[in-house]
DNA sequence: GAACCCCTGGTT
DNA sequence: AACCAGGGGTTC
């Protein structure tokens, strides 16, 4: 599932290899993944655009074009966006093709048929993205922090759904969050108002540090996530709680617990994470 | 703010 | 054959 570091790595995997690249022809597949326009629309926008840069917002991928207007990518669980070098035929679940003037292409490819494709204007981006709390790592803790702390006081439901919500933090997904979770000490079924500045400050630190470690090393793959280059991460040998239902805990040896938590599969470790008596 | 929905492939 | 994975939009 790709979360934030996993979206930054096929940031960075794309960046140098479309960068600068002219669209010269668009296929799409599968229609209703293009918004909010009419796919016919999205085609003639796009050709003949040239990709000035590629940025990273949440979990959006956003192509900048030489006319200003944007393209954001969200890949949901299974998108994949892979760059393929020469004429290459579309694999099973293509969504959409872009071809550059070179003779390479940009191939999305999402076997859910989740991930969707938005054209739009600077000034007018789709809800889902204005919407969009601090980023974790580049915005400023007090900002970060600030933001947390105002949603947690305002809600009755537990930690680990706040730091789902991507109005309130963006890009955690189920796996950061329970890995973040784990490494602060805090049980993901403690209410979000009750966490003190303590846990706050835990929290914080441990989203830093986990999602550094996971962007250095590519993310995380377990069945579908690769990079522009098809290329997997190395994340998954460094996870703690996720994934690990009925393993042992690498830190005290105790048995990782599974729960649904915000409706979400959620693993912990019920010593390393106690649960606070009141 | 919870429940449901969108989907397919892998697992039970 | 039924069930589960889960991000985010919609609906109640």
């Amino acid at each position: 599932m790709p979360e934030l570091p996993e979206v930054e790595t096929v940031r960075r995997s794309l960046l140098p290899v479309v960068i600068d690249k002219e669209i010269q022809e668009v296929e799409i597949f599968l229609e209703k993944a293009v918004r909010p326009i009419a796919p016919e629309e999205l085609k003639l926008a796009l050709i003949g655009r040239k990709i000035e840069d590629l940025l990273r917002r949440g979990k959006y991928l956003i192509f900048i074009l030489d006319n200003s207007q944007r393209v954001a990518f969200h890949l949901r669980m299974t998108g994949k966006l892979l760059y393929k070098a020469g004429l290459s035929a579309p694999e099973k679940h293509t969504t959409l093709i872009l071809s550059f003037s070179d003779g390479n292409s940009l191939h999305f490819v999402d076997p859910r048929k989740f991930g969707t494709v938005v054209l739009y204007e600077p000034a007018n981006p789709p809800a889902g993205l204005k919407k969009l709390g601090p980023e974790p790592v580049a915005d400023k803790k007090e900002v970060v922090l600030f933001s947390l702390k105002t949603a947690a006081s305002r809600r009755k439901g537990p930690i680990k759904g706040l730091l789902l919500d991507q109005t309130v933090i963006a890009g955690l997904g189920n796996i950061y969050a329970d890995e973040t979770l784990f490494r602060a000490g805090v049980h993901p079924t403690c209410p979000a108002r009750e966490i003190t500045a303590q846990e706050w400050e835990r929290i914080y630190q441990s989203i830093q540090e986990i999602l550094t470690k996971a962007i250095n090393h590519r993310g995380t793959t377990r069945q579908d996530y690769v990079d522009g280059r098809g290329e997997p991460g190395e994340y998954q040998n460094y996870l703690n709680v996720y994934g690990r239902k009925e393993e042992s805990c690498l830190v005290c040896g105790g048995t990782i617990n599974y729960t649904r938590v915000a409706g979400r599969g959620t693993h912990y470790c019920p010593n390393c994470q106690p649960l606070k008596k009141v």
